[in-house]
DNA sequence: ATTTGACCTGTACTTAGCTTCAGGTGATAT
DNA sequence: ATATCACCTGAAGCTAAGTACAGGTCAAAT
């Protein structure tokens, strides 16, 4: 079975073998064995768990908590529902940060309307209240109208 | 014209008093003026950039990045044009990250049901190659066939 | 035979975004 | 009149997720 060393999975992983080496000393990499001069060597099968170390932390899981997953996987079985309860609480946290960028999407998308507008008029006075920096209640009004009349927000604000 | 002290400021946009002073300290709020003891008033006018600060964060932009928007702010319409464009980049960037949480969640979800369908089995070994914790290629298969037979992914993992 | 290169450990440093603390002012309540 | 409370500043401390560095081992190439 031919193995990897870590600066050829730093390479195929697209990380640094500092990081890689700060992994398993925070306990994500217990399952790597060492050469006999101590260096570690990457099984085909470590490559799949590294991949999903990755992949977790890509789904903004913390080290500490992907430490516990991992040495769940550890004790086997006995902790399948512990892996499933865990995934399903980070579903939930993925689908609710998912949910924020969209609103912050939306929330873009009307200030950029917003400056793509005041450009044409050559002044941000437009949007404001009278001898105020506040903006005018009307300005949304005037975005939402667009809005409703079927424009698509991505495309309102592009010059 | 009735102002808030940073106390009450705290109160209502859900902030510590001391994440206020903060953002003040990193040049967040430039335009916040002091009574004659020395302590911050904001205005309602305050409040609604205050509130654009808050919004800018929810989407990801860093404190430094902010502070360059707020000064431009201060600088008037000769600065339209660099605000549209760093909120044109901001857009790119939010739709990135959702499209990268997007594939998170379908991964997470995938997960979700190969635990849900080992608990049932009572063992993970009906996902694994024989003699390996390598995950068996069919278990792939199948889950696409499930996918693709018009089962949603978010209910295929629900216990 | 020695030098190079990849690896090793352990410790220190870095950045963002706060929080905590120590020490001080000024208005209000008792 | 004194105690309490909200505020102030500046400096130090904290956490996450690494990066950088110093000093050492070992196999391979010159």
């Amino acid at each position: 079975m031919n193995t990897y060393s870590i600066g050829e999975v730093a390479r195929k992983m697209g990380l640094t073998v500092e990081a890689i080496r700060y992994y398993d000393h925070a306990g994500l990499l217990p399952f790597v064995k060492r050469d006999s001069g101590g260096r570690r060597r990457f099984t085909e099968d470590n490559m799949q768990l590294m991949q999903m170390i990755l992949d977790l932390k890509r789904a903004g899981v913390s080290i500490k908590e992907i430490a516990y997953f991992v040495s769940w996987r550890m004790d086997g079985d006995d902790s399948l529902g512990q892996r499933y309860d865990f995934l399903d609480q980070h579903e939930k946290n993925l689908e609710d940060q998912i949910q924020t960028l969209e609103k912050s999407l939306s929330y873009l998308r009307f200030k950029k309307w917003y400056y793509k507008t005041a450009l044409e008029a050559g002044t941000e006075q437009i949007h404001l209240m009278p001898d105020s920096t506040q903006v005018n209640p009307k300005t949304y009004k005037k975005y939402q109208s667009l809005i409703n009349s079927g424009k698509s927000a991505k495309s309102l604000g592009d010059k």
